[in-house]
DNA sequence: CCTTGACATTGACGTAACGTCAAGTTCTAA
DNA sequence: TTAGAACTTGACGTTACGTCAATGTCAAGG
């Protein structure tokens, strides 16, 4: 069977005008094009559309379903193409995962607003950003300013007195359970690749992943463990974990929960 | 104090072409701009500055960040600046929750393509390889056989190798669809007598409906919560509806629109 | 005085994936 | 025959800027 332009677009539930966008890009090519210019569509372009469609669901890019599609074209049978398929869809997960993390953090960051807002007792004014307890990026302005670009440090800073008090608060209490519970793991003598360090490294990397004027990328991990070596060295750091010891087991957990 | 665009971004975190453009939409003007044309910003621009680029971390658009900031200039000292504020917040809190339900329902779409091509059962590729997409009859052969009879699963059987690779693609989108919105029905925490949760009661039973090979007539209802039972006790259907509390809202949410 | 280099300006194009006209051609049904 | 539906290509609009390009301004040094 063969169906105009139109019909395949309601029956793949899009429009021509994408069909065309497709078309152009190389994506999915009609069957057949008339001698007046009109585009047609067999079951097979149909189902490539679908497929397309289905990936596009999915969210990846068109560049990106058009390496699928093409790599499983040129093996047609000879490799495994479900493999590679899930390969790359593996890959696309841990984007959306991500992603993910980014939108909880936003609504968040957005409840705690709101929180802030209707509060009757805060008023909004800007703290001094010695609130910041364990992390105090003002006494640390050298160290970060250094290691990280005053990019980190303006950017980090800004975000900190951007915040209302209520939103301090809770950033320093989400702070403090963190650093409670190091410091107790490490007075219970957990080993670093213990699953209770593992977990609260795990926590910590999201903590970190969540703090402005961090790197991403290939950068976080280095930066992660310079952080770490800091804890380690630098008490002041270091009393936040319980002490020099507390910061070994946050520095060696966090090396392992990083190693991959 | 004044300083220039290049240090007013520094400040702020962000860069000279991000002022400009802000200036253009007429959201940051400059305090003053010289006679050469040079931008200059003081502290209450910078201030400004600093809550536009807050908003937009937590998602907002230039536009409705424009809202705000115009609502809060109007009503100088007036009304309650912080309850508009807290208004809109509360819809874009909307706006991020939808989203996070469209990323949720991407996450699932993903893993459950990713287990269906690293399943063994898969032989023809993607298309046959999922073509139940959690209601594969063929792994779940001997159930269906059990409770509903040879008859109904090769009336199945027949009607599904009956269909074309497209019919067969358009069925798994549906079953898809519903899935996902069970998921993120469940997530959002719909309860089972919700609109949302009837809403998708009918579409399941209008589905089951169209399913070959099922019962008519008053074996129907019983057929249904039959089904409704196994989703909450195998994992397996379970997984497809968000796990076992998306199972239990499907259940309870069809027991309620069959209960008449 | 002239040069050099840092910093400033406006203007324009590019991005992803199409939506939305616009102007013209072709098909279909009355 | 003729209206209207469907089709074509081409081009601009959308977000929030990044990235040149071409040019102007300012401070300091030879």
């Amino acid at each position: 069977m063969e169906y105009s332009i139109q019909e395949t677009a309601r029956a793949a539930g899009t429009t021509s005008r994408t069909l065309r966008h497709y078309d152009s890009l190389g994506l999915v090519r009609p069957s057949r094009v008339g001698g007046n210019g009109y585009r047609f569509y067999d079951d097979r372009a149909l189902v490539r559309l679908q497929r397309v469609l289905l990936l596009r669901e999915l969210g990846l890019g068109l560049d990106r379903i058009a390496e699928v599609l093409a790599a499983q074209d040129a093996r047609g049978e000879g490799s495994d193409p479900a493999a590679a398929e899930a390969t790359l869809l593996t890959a696309h997960l841990e984007l959306l995962t991500r992603e993910r993390g980014r939108i909880d953090k936003q609504i968040g960051a957005v409840r705690r607003t709101i929180a802030a807002l209707t509060s009757p007792h805060e008023r909004t004014g800007l703290m001094n950003a010695n609130m910041f307890e364990g992390f105090d990026h003002t006494a640390h302005r050298e160290e970060v300013s250094e290691r990280w670009g005053k990019d980190a440090y303006a950017k980090s800073d800004r975000w900190w007195r951007g915040l209302t008090g209520g939103e301090q608060q809770q950033w320093q209490q989400d702070v403090a359970a963190l650093n409670a519970d190091w410091s107790a793991a490490a007075a219970a003598g957990e080993q670093a690749d213990s699953p209770v360090a593992q977990a609260l490294a795990a926590r910590h990397i999201a903590w970190l992943e969540g703090f402005p004027g961090a790197p991403s990328g290939e950068h976080f991990i280095p930066y992660v463990r310079g952080l770490c070596e800091m804890y380690v060295a630098d008490e002041r750091f270091a009393a936040n974990y319980g002490g020099v010891s507390g910061a070994t087991l946050v520095r060696d957990a966090l090396r392992i929960r990083t190693a991959s």
